[in-house]
This record gives structure tokens, C-alpha cells and sequence, in this order.
DNA sequence: GACATTAGTTTCAAATAATGAAACCATTTT
DNA sequence: AAAATGGTTTCATTATTTGAAACTAATGTC
């Protein structure tokens, strides 16, 4: 009785035909999406005609292409408000960009993905939208292993069991029972690394922000290149980041919405 | 044979609850939900149910509260990034901001409603999430004004249409025929202002960004307080304004993705 | 501690909406 | 001019959604 990929409906699937046309990265013409999709020719269409009308995909008259419409950014701006992460980590980044001068980022999970959710960069002042709401592989980033080691148990599961495995550059982890291990002993030290697992060159700590029952609602990373940094110097970090993370976590738990 | 809110089908109707719960800006328990929809108690408990499975909405197990979910945070960056406008115009709001040490908003309109996607702030570096992504009313904003003015008849009066009229400030536009009067003033100059209509203390001055067809793709408007400036010194800036308008267009129209 | 109330979940036949093969129309290509 | 490609519509069939009501769980009341 293998759980095949879920579509609840007729909803997941225009979800789904969402997803896919975000995940082109540009904008793209109905028989693109059809190629892609497993979906008959009507059938498609329809849905793309919906999700056009609700403002979930623009369509430009002229190319004939459809992209994420903008419909997504106001409702991602609530879901941004509301994440508690983001918002109540905001002055906490803002500090630690500010005394350490290095770079920090601020991830959540989706399914596996690591989410940015917030990005502090001491050199170029910061980045907007344009690296929030970015994501990325779990399985070889500090923040996703950092996540990935503090989830419970059947959440973990699925996290390790929908990762890619591509290997990016000779470090990456390429197997799940790798992964299995190095998750194991980051439960252990509470501290994660990317060992240019992702990029040549970028290095970066990772500490995971855990709620009162030790799962984790994301993760802070300190990310640096190999010339900045040797793995001992940014190791140097760990405490600092761990008392952001508790800070964040602090604060999370605590924050409530006006009644 | 008016046409009546349009809903198509059961996506439709599950994106209207999406925007219902977004709309409540906090945590909603189920019950709060049903009590701001049409729907049966079993209707909306299935589309509740699809919304969270799929990530647009996130249940938090504790507080058994629904919210957006963050699946919509990675989405909204995909449009985002393909919004032609945003990127492109980067760079302009920052040469902006740095010359003149103003603030600037660069918006888009979504069904009626300015949606802001970028904003520079001279005093403060720059706010993130948190202001992108903010949407707020057409009527009674300089950028909505701007965009209104210069949009395809059919569009401009939907989005007249949709206006929700409310006297925020005595100098609220509170009338479909003042704002259409107002918008026939503004497609002859070129130019917008927002007279403390929203927000008592504060004004603007707005451009629209026009495509080749001279229709709005967008605006872009600096904003102060009455304390900061006076109208007069407001439009000392309309050209420079008009000519980063004229800059931003002109890239937004040459734009091409990579094939 | 029993009773009542509120909040959330499941059932199932009826009502409605989604499906997709095929036909159709409009552009572009050859 | 013919053919191919890309997009849109039709319509009988099929599958999903619907919602009243019954049910369960959790909380509040006496």
C-alpha cells in the first residue's frame, strides 16, 4: 500500500500546476507546462484558466506566458508576518550582523527544502525578497541538517526520504544513511556544518532554534567562504549562535498575537 | 445577469479561504474560520483540511490554530523575482534613496488592491518581508492613484469598482465619480499625489511605470510626512521621479529570460 | 462527578464539478 | 496552398464535492 504522491483533489492538483510553473524560473507558454505535466490537454488548461482568474498566475498577452502571479506575494507577506521566526528574529539578526560583521541567515523547512527566511549580509547592507522565499536542498546546507536533526521522528523521516542526493561537489552527502549518521551526532553537539557541501568555496555553522520540546523551528546559520574562515574560527562562533538561537526560540515561544 | 462573485469551482473556493484566514492577520481557530464563511461546517472543514496538507496553510498542533503557510513564502518568491518589475528596478531605488535620502515605494496593483513590492528607506537601511508583500487600498493611495489612471478601460473600472470608499482622513476620496474625476486629472499630468488621504500626516507623490501601450505596469512614489515636506517640494521631484519611471519601464520591457 | 456545552470530525446519499477524447479554430511553418 | 503546431471548446461520462446529521472529544458548569 506504497502512498503514492498525494494530490488531495482537485485543489493539490492546481497546486500542484503551480508549483511546477514556479519551478521553471521563468516565464512559460501553455505547451511547456503541458509537456511537464501529466495532465490532458483540457484538463490543464482549465486549471490554468483558474488559477489565472484567482490571481495565482499572471498571464502576459503578449509572450502568451504564464508566471507566479502576484496574488502570492500578499498572501506570503501574511505568511512572512506570521511565522513567528521571522518577525520576532528580526532585531536579534539585526545584532549579530551588526557585532560580528559576517553573514547570517535565518531558514525554516518545507518539505524537505530549506526556506530563507530572513538574510543579514555585513557587507551589502541586505537583500529583499530576492533572497527571502529562496530555498534550497536540506540534505548539504548547514540550516537544513541543523532542521533536519531536531524533527520529530516521522517528520524526519520524510525529510530525509525526499531528499535529492545530487552531489554538488565532492563533499556532499550523497547517501541517506550518510545523512542518517551526521544528523545523529548534530542531535548530539547541536551544532551543523556545511563543509562546501553545497558550493565550493562556502562554508557555514548552523544552529538549529528549538521550541520547549526540542523540535526544531528552524535554524541560524553564520555562513563564510573558505577564505574568510578556517572551519576552527567559524567553530569559534558556536556559542554566540547558540545564545541567538535561544533568544529566538525565547521569543517565539512567548509571542502572542493581540486578543 | 450581474455577475456575481466569482468563484470558480472548488480551487476558487479554497483560495478564498486562504485569503479569509490570511485576512485575519493572526492564528484563527476553526470555528473563527467558519464563522466568516459561507460554507458548512464539514465543507470547510475538508478544504481546511486539503489547504493545510498541501502547506498553503499551517496548523499549529498546540494553540489548534490555522495561519498561512509558509509553502506560500516560496512561491511568492518565484513570482516575485518573475514580477519583471521588482528586479529591475533594484537598482534605480537604490540610486534613488542614496541621492536623495527619501522613501520610495515601487507597487503593482492586485485586483483593486496597491500591493508594494520593494521599498527603500534612507533613514533605516531597508525593511524586509515585512514591508514587500504589504498590500493596501487603491483609492487613496499616490500609487494607486498612479496605476489606476493609466489602466486599460475594462480593468480601471473593476478596480474602481472594487474600492471599499472608507473616509481614513478628512481628504479621503469617499466617491467612485470624485476618484474617476480625480484619475482623468491624473492621466493628464502624469502625476499623483495622496493628500493625507490615508494616513493624517503623511503624503506623496507617485508616477506610474507605463508600458509601450502606455498602460500601468506599475508606480513608484516618494513619500514623507507633512512635517518633512510641503507639496510644493513634493513636486520639485516629479521629474526625477518621471525619469527613474521612464528607466525602470524601459528594462522591465527589455527584460528577457534566459531561453 | 455527572451534565451540558462547545469544538472538531466522520458518514453517506445526492448534487455538482472535473474529466478527457475529439473536434475545432487560429497561427505559424513548410 | 497544405500541414503542422498551439490553443480553446464541447459534451457525455466519471469522480469529487457537498452538507445535514450523527458522532466524538474536550472543556466548562453545577
Amino acid at each position: 500500500m506504497g502512498k503514492q504522491t498525494t494530490v488531495d483533489g482537485t485543489v493539490g492538483k492546481a497546486l500542484e500546476i503551480l508549483d511546477l510553473i514556479a519551478s521553471f524560473d521563468r516565464p512559460v507558454r501553455f505547451s511547456e507546462i503541458l509537456a511537464d505535466s501529466p495532465h490532458p490537454k483540457a484538463t490543464l488548461y482549465r486549471l490554468v484558466q483558474t488559477l489565472t482568474n484567482q490571481g495565482m498566475l499572471s498571464f502576459d498577452d503578449d509572450r502568451a506566458t504564464y508566471q507566479p502571479g502576484i496574488r502570492l506575494v500578499r498572501l506570503a507577506h501574511a505568511a512572512w508576518r506570521q511565522s513567528a521566526l521571522a518577525p520576532v528574529a528580526r532585531p536579534i539578526l539585526d545584532g549579530l550582523a551588526k557585532k560580528l560583521g559576517e553573514t547570517f541567515h535565518l531558514a525554516q523547512m518545507d518539505e524537505g527544502q530549506v526556506l530563507y527566511v530572513d538574510k543579514r549580509n555585513a557587507a551589502q547592507p541586505i537583500e529583499m525578497f530576492s533572497s527571502a522565499g529562496k530555498s534550497g536542498p536540506g540534505y548539504c546546507t548547514g540550516v537544513g541538517k541543523a532542521i533536519m536533526a531536531f524533527l520529530p521522528p516521522d517528520v524526519q523521516d520524510r525529510a530525509i526520504a525526499k531528499q535529492s542526493y545530487y552531489g554538488y561537489t565532492p563533499t556532499t552527502i550523497i547517501s541517506a544513511e550518510a545523512l542518517r549518521a551526521e544528523l545523529l551526532e548534530i542531535a548530539e553537539t547541536g551544532v551543523a556544518f556545511d563543509r562546501e557541501e553545497h558550493e565550493p568555496g562556502i562554508i557555514c555553522i548552523a544552529v538549529p532554534i528549538l521550541n520547549s520540546k526540542n523540535n526544531a523551528l528552524g535554524a541560524l546559520s553564520l555562513t563564510s567562504s573558505t577564505q574568510r574562515h578556517s572551519f576552527e574560527s567559524l567553530k569559534a562562533h558556536a556559542s554566540t549562535l547558540k545564545t541567538a538561537a535561544q533568544e529566538i526560540a525565547q521569543a517565539a515561544e512567548n509571542w502572542q498575537f493581540p486578543t
